[in-house]
DNA sequence: CATTGATCATAC
DNA sequence: GTATGATCAATG
């Protein structure tokens, strides 16, 4: 019984309870964990991040840093098909749209978040329900150049339209390896952003996702 | 059938 | 509402 772990004392100690949980389904950790496993994720989306999350003994809650603050290390379970290719984008953090005057790629969120990732692949196919969804062995990534660069240039040109007024202009379509979508409790939530003019206007939220041929590409270089 | 836009649960 | 964890499902 691993019950519910403490926060790991280095990369180590993480990546040996990294390696401890692979091989397992959804369902053999959960019950290691005291934890129920819903019988579908239309509910629960974020079920599966916070089972892992528990498993490594990740700092709970909604801390806009790191899952694992003191390693430096961000944690992100990746749905894979059948052919071992992501199924979902991957979210990375909310799109500041108010008080972006001196905020840069170098000082952003998102570049903080990525430095460093703990990828988690997991079994995604829908047909297969959570509890026989295996568990594979993560790994520790860190942005190359060429990712670093094109991860700044989506980034600044998505913010350029945010801190120019043109945040309704924003779709999913811009970005070449990362996009903006809508990231709310629904349709009615709302936040403040800057609108034409520099005016104050209100708009749903944001988050940045990372698109799949991006995420697709960090696991073909673990076999190159 | 892949993608975009919408949505669900939870903590505070 | 903000922010975490994400997947769902309507659409083209």
């Amino acid at each position: 019984m691993l019950n519910k772990p403490s926060s790991p004392a280095n990369e180590t100690a993480l990546m040996a309870r990294v390696t401890a949980i692979a091989g397992l389904t959804f369902g053999e950790l959960a019950e290691q964990l005291n934890v129920a496993v819903p019988n579908n994720f239309k509910r629960e989306k974020g079920w599966t991040g916070q089972l892992i999350e528990l498993a490594l003994g990740a700092s709970a809650g909604s801390k806009p840093q790191q899952d694992f603050p003191d390693l430096g290390i961000e944690l992100k379970t990746l749905p894979l098909s059948y052919n071992n290719t992501p199924l979902e984008t991957t979210y990375v953090c909310y799109a500041p749209l108010t008080g972006v005057s001196g905020l840069t790629w170098e000082n952003s969120n998102v570049k903080n978040k990525l430095q460093k990732v703990l990828w988690i692949p997991v079994q995604g196919e829908r047909e297969i329900v959570p509890a026989d969804k295996l568990i594979g062995q993560g790994f520790i990534w860190q942005p190359n150049a060429s990712e670093l660069s094109l991860l700044q240039q989506d980034w600044e040109e998505l913010m350029d339209m945010i801190c120019l007024g043109h945040v309704e202009k924003i779709n999913a379509r811009i970005g070449e390896v990362m996009q903006i979508r809508p990231k709310a409790a629904n349709g009615k939530a709302l936040t403040d952003a800057i609108g034409e003019n520099g005016s104050k206007i209100l708009t749903r939220p944001r988050g940045f996702y990372l698109r799949k041929n991006f995420t697709s590409n960090i696991l073909k270089q673990l076999f190159s």
